[in-house]
DNA sequence: CAACCCATGTAAAAAGTTACATGATTAA
DNA sequence: TTAATCATGTAACTTTTTACATGGGTTG
């Protein structure tokens, strides 16, 4: 399992309380790994009383904790990063669909391509802007591998448009009318 | 939830039994939607009684019940095909690791990345085999909503190893050594 | 002072994973 | 006749999702 992983690093890049950390895992991390506040306070529990970050109360802000990485967090984290993981198994139920549009006949699918498509365009306009803002000039190599990670959802956006035109065109080719 | 609705339509492709089904989804369906044989039988089980699929009894063959798609479970199929449901959400924990990676410094990720590479490889010379030998010659409207599918898979994976090529490339030029 | 956002949770249900169990049939 | 494979499950656990709860602070 990564999500405690996911906020190991988030908060190695920066100590937060967890409704912050859920505001992160909206966008940024977020991108590539999602976590409701209820799955993150109780990891965040289940961090601290393993002793893999403290939490320290923020006074004049209610009930507010800021959570700090600790040593032994920092090297689980290093311990992680290092090990072979399983490539991720896709699931796109907009398949599925297209599978039994396929297997009982026409329906009408172009609507729900075309909404995909927009979702595509959009994402990949935030990547580029992302891209332009932040990883225009000469970089370190935390920022090298920083773009790394951003040219991950890129060239996954920009195949997702390309599949969506392909899609439209052959479902333009058999109207459902 | 849509493993009910990958069911019925790989069942509506092809009567069969669950261990059937489950050898299915290890390969076609499952390159999109994958389910283990216990989630299978579980979902059987609902779908019967929710009068969406008959078994019946194979004689001679131990246990073995072979199911067929109901009028009922068809137009349900048909129901959920027409309705929109979410874009799914990508979900890499290599693609944390590299961001880990980055805040906690440099470590040894290039077998990780061309293990992956390997991977994407493996799959996508699959895909294309497929493509060759299903989907060459003129198609009916069924056939190339087919390969529509398969096509999702073949652009994924060449956007899998145009990344991982990237990601070489930038992970060599600062080798941990 | 009312409405709203901040911040942290609890509870229940659904879905998915892992490990194990059991009997029937087939092949060496 | 024993081992492997077929076929169908149970049980326990973990993860994820959905809905709701609660109190503190802030602003109109």
């Amino acid at each position: 399992m990564s999500l405690p992983h996911a906020l190991l690093t988030s908060l190695v890049e920066r100590p937060g309380a967890g409704l912050d950390l859920a505001r992160r895992f909206e966008r940024s991390i977020g991108y590539f790994w999602q976590a409701s506040h209820q799955q993150i306070y109780r990891e965040l529990g289940r961090m601290e009383a393993a002793g893999w970050i403290a939490g320290d109360d923020v006074p004049g802000r209610g009930r507010k904790r800021e959570y700090r990485v600790l040593a032994s967090g920092r090297a689980e984290l290093a311990r992680w990063v290092a090990e072979e993981g399983p490539v991720p198994a896709q699931r796109d139920a907009l398949l599925v669909r297209l599978r039994a549009d396929a297997a009982i006949g026409p329906v009408e699918m172009v609507e729900q391509v075309r909404h995909r498509l927009q979702q595509h365009q959009a994402r990949l306009a935030l990547y580029r802007d992302i891209e332009a803002r932040d990883f225009a000039g000469p970089l370190t190599r935390e920022g090298r591998v920083q773009h790394l990670v951003l040219r991950a959802g890129i060239v996954a956006e920009e195949a997702g448009v390309g599949w969506c035109r392909e899609a439209l065109t052959v479902l333009a080719e058999d109207p459902v009318t």
